[in-house]
DNA sequence: TTATATCAGAACAGGCCTGTTGCGTTCTGG
DNA sequence: CCAGAACGCAACAGGCCTGTTCTGATATAA
């Protein structure tokens, strides 16, 4: 994991900073922010006192909100399984079963509403929240769809980002509105791809 | 359209109320959330300074916060068509068709995604979105589909939520994310409803 | 005309947050 | 041992927002 902040200095001598402090700061962002609180809204009162910090402490690490933020965002990405199953359709349900395990995830997706909500407010946070969450699972979807083209198993005449954005939609969905009654990852995603691969048409009487 | 703000009496003398300050101190709501103000963060002065009107008129209007945004939910809300088309697929089309309406609708969306976000904040406004919004919508789906069943349109094994879920979702995603690039309200509906009918399988070799 | 309610504008205390500074204390490498 | 940095705690000025209260002017019904 690369770090983020650029106030993480190696430091010759001196009293070292004490790591837990970091992760408590980062925790106290995802509870209090799963608790209902904004990202402009929150302060750095609320954090510190959350994590049981001196304030100090923060502003010695992180210039702006912005950049405690960021962290919390490195903190919060997970890195996609690289599955390479038999057929797509498995690599399908594999993808689809982790996003359903992130939209399980209150906090996380509690963040990532949050920021989306407030997205103009921090455009850099955005801007590197596509970038490396949005953007790279996007990405390896469509080689998932190309592939199951390319073995015949789908349609070649799909529109392939069409494709995705309805099979992701009903998920990002749920992340958006907090809805998880329902939702787990063994079933949900592959109910949602043998839908989506079956379509919904009745057969023609013939 | 009922009114919903309970300081809104009739009174028997005296000057009257500018109507033009309501409309005004709604309006102004809508530009500053979709200019990246939060619920939470959104003060009242700057309600006042962008409505061109005096912060003591807010106040003599709605006692909280919350009653002003309620009053701003109805303005946003607009009644659902009820279509009756000749099939399923044409209601289920035109249904899309006004949910992308909303979804390009910059103002509405982001203030349903502000509300989405600070949903634990305004619980009674979150609670009249769902109530007003999303359940009346998922109910017409929910009839369209049912009634494509029964006409042996569409599969009678289908699982009518998770349809509707899929239907829907890739467009409460976009509204959701804010991105609305390529969305149109006369072909994406379409498009939609189309690959879902028809499903991505390749047909089998025969 | 008179009572009444609205209007804009200004002021006020009180609260919360920020960013910075200072203090004494605790740790750690040289 | 000792210099250097991190620690918690506290204070401070400055800013913004709230809720309320004035003013004087304006509109409207009885």
């Amino acid at each position: 994991m690369t770090t983020t902040n650029p106030m993480t200095i190696e430091r010759s001598a001196g009293r070292k900073r004490d790591p837990h402090t970091d992760v408590a700061a980062i925790e106290a962002v995802l509870d209090l922010v799963s608790e209902g609180a904004t990202l402009s809204g929150l302060s750095l009162v609320a954090i510190a006192e959350h994590a049981g910090v001196s304030r100090n402490s923060l502003y010695r690490r992180w210039k702006t909100k912005d950049d405690l933020y960021l962290d919390v965002l490195d903190a919060v990405n997970r890195p996609l399984p690289d599955s390479e199953s038999a057929t797509a359709r498995e690599d399908l349900v594999a993808h689809l079963a982790t996003l359903v395990e992130r939209t399980l995830d209150r906090r996380a997706s509690s963040m990532l509403r949050a920021l989306q909500a407030e997205a103009s407010a921090f455009p850099e946070l955005h801007r590197r929240y596509f970038a490396e969450v949005v953007a790279p699972r996007r990405d390896v979807l469509y080689r998932i769809v190309r592939r199951g083209i390319a073995d015949g198993e789908i349609r070649p005449d799909v529109d392939i980002p069409l494709v995705v954005e309805v099979l992701v939609g009903p998920l990002l969905a749920r992340m958006g509105s907090g809805a998880i009654e329902g939702l787990d990852p063994r079933t949900t995603s592959h109910r949602i791809v043998e839908l989506v691969y079956a379509g919904i048409q009745a057969a023609e009487p013939s």
